[in-house]
DNA sequence: AATAAAAGTGAGTACTCACTCACTATCGGG
DNA sequence: CCCGATAGTGAGTGAGTACTCACTTTTATT
C-alpha cells in the first residue's frame, strides 16, 4: 500500500521550492505571527529575524496579507484533505468497522500533524476573526466540503445503529467538541504538563462513546 | 432571598459612575475590538466613533491597553465570580442534589451573561494570546479560584458515585469542553442559525451525564 | 564566457500610530 | 458669583508603518 500521506503532499505540491531566504522568511513569520499577532508584527521586523533586508520579503510576497495566506492555506489543506480523500472511503470500505475505530483512527491520525503545525494553526484560529477572505476560502475550499463527508460518516455509524438518534449536526457539534477540547488542552492550553497521552485519549474516546451511545 | 447577582453587582463595584461621553468610548472600542481586534484598532477611529475628541481618550485612560484592561477585567470578574461565591455553597448545601443540577443550574445562570457579552469575551479571547498581563490578572484573580472550586465539586459528586472516578482534571476538561464548545458554536460560530435552545441543551447534558456516568 | 532572468538590497515615500499639551468649557460647593 | 477642579479639545510630535524602486548580485542556460 502506498503511503497517502506523501500522494496528498504530491497532489498539492504544497510549499514548493523555495529558496533558502523564502524559508527564513516563513519561518520568522511563523514566529513572530503566533506570538504577537498578524497584526502588531511588522515587515521590518520579520525581516530583521529572517536575517534578509525588507524589501526581499514584497519581491516574493505582493503584500503582508499575501504573506500571511501563503502560511496559513496549504496547512489549511493539508488537515483536512484526509477527511475528504481518505476517511469517507475507508469508513464505507468498512475498514472501520465502529464508530470507535473511526475516531480513534482519527485522532491518531492527526495528532501528529497538529503536533508538527501547532504554531500555524494558532495563527489560524488567531486570525480568522479578523480576516473575512480567510474564513471565505476555509469554508469554500474545505469547511464545507469535510461537513458534508461528516454528516455522511455519522449517518452511516447511525444507520447500523451503533451511535443515538440525535439531529447529525448536533452529534458533529458533541464530538467535536470533545475531541478538539482535548487537542486544544493538550497542544494550546497546557502543552507543558506531563501528560500521559494515551490514558487521556482513552478517557476521551470512551467518554465520547458513552455519551453518544443508542438508548437501549 | 436577596438577588444574589445584584449583590455581586455592589460587591465590586464594577462599571462605577461613568460620564456619557466616557461610556461612548467604552461603546465604540468594544465595538472595534470585537471587529478588528486591538492592535488594528486605532484610537483616532475609536474617538471618531464615540463623537469624542482623541484627547479625550487619554484624559480618561492613560494608555490605549489601559482601556482594553478596563473593558475585560470587570466582564471577567462577573463572569467568574458566581462559582467562585454561590455555587459551590448550593453544591454543599445539597441545593443540587445531583451533578446534572448542578450543570443544569450552571448552563442556565450564565448563559443571559454570556448572550449579554459575547463581543467582551470575544475580545477577551481573542487577546489573551497577546497581552501576557491579562493571562496573569486572570490566572490570579479567579482562574486558580474557579478550578480549585470545580475540583470540590467534582470530587464531591464522585464521593457521592454519580460520576466516573477519572482523574478529577480529565473529568473537567470534559465537562468544560463540551459546555464550552456549545457556548462556542451557539454565540461564536452560528450565532444566527435557528437553534433549538431547550433541545440543544438538554442534548448536551444528558450525553455530558451518559459519558460521566460511573461504569456499573 | 556572455547574457538574460531571477533574487536580493536598503534608502526613500507617503502615511498612520499612540500619545501630549496648552487651552477652553462645564460644573458643584461656599 | 466666584473659584478650583474636572472634563473636553484638536493641532502637533516623533516614532513607526507597509510598500516602492533604482540598483547590485546570483543563478541558470547557451
Amino acid at each position: 500500500m502506498i503511503n497517502e500521506d506523501q500522494m496528498i503532499e504530491e497532489m498539492f505540491n504544497l510549499d514548493g521550492d523555495l529558496t533558502e531566504r523564502q524559508k527564513n522568511i516563513l519561518a520568522a513569520a511563523i514566529e513572530s505571527f503566533a506570538e504577537k499577532g498578524y497584526s502588531a508584527t511588522s515587515t521590518k521586523e520579520i525581516a530583521q529575524k529572517a536575517g534578509v533586508a525588507e524589501g526581499t520579503i514584497f519581491r516574493h510576497y505582493k503584500t503582508k496579507k499575501e504573506l500571511l495566506m501563503s502560511i496559513v492555506t496549504p496547512m489549511m489543506i493539508k488537515l483536512m484533505a484526509p477527511i475528504i480523500i481518505k476517511d469517507i472511503n475507508k469508513v464505507l470500505n468498512h475498514d472501520h468497522e465502529t464508530f470507535e475505530d473511526f475516531v480513534r483512527a482519527m485522532i491518531d491520525n492527526r495528532r501528529k500533524f497538529l503536533k508538527n503545525n501547532v504554531k500555524i494553526i494558532k495563527i489560524f484560529i488567531q486570525e480568522i476573526p479578523f480576516h473575512p477572505e480567510l474564513k471565505e476560502q476555509f469554508m469554500e475550499h474545505v469547511g464545507s466540503k469535510v461537513f458534508t463527508r461528516l454528516r455522511q460518516i455519522i449517518e452511516h455509524y447511525q444507520e447500523k445503529g451503533q451511535i443515538i438518534n440525535l439531529p447529525i449536526d448536533t452529534v458533529i457539534r458533541l464530538t467535536g467538541s470533545t475531541i478538539i477540547g482535548y487537542f486544544v488542552t493538550r497542544y494550546g492550553i497546557l502543552p507543558d504538563a506531563d501528560w500521559d497521552d494515551e490514558a487521556e485519549v482513552d478517557s476521551t474516546v470512551k467518554f465520547l462513546m458513552k455519551g453518544l451511545a443508542p438508548e437501549q
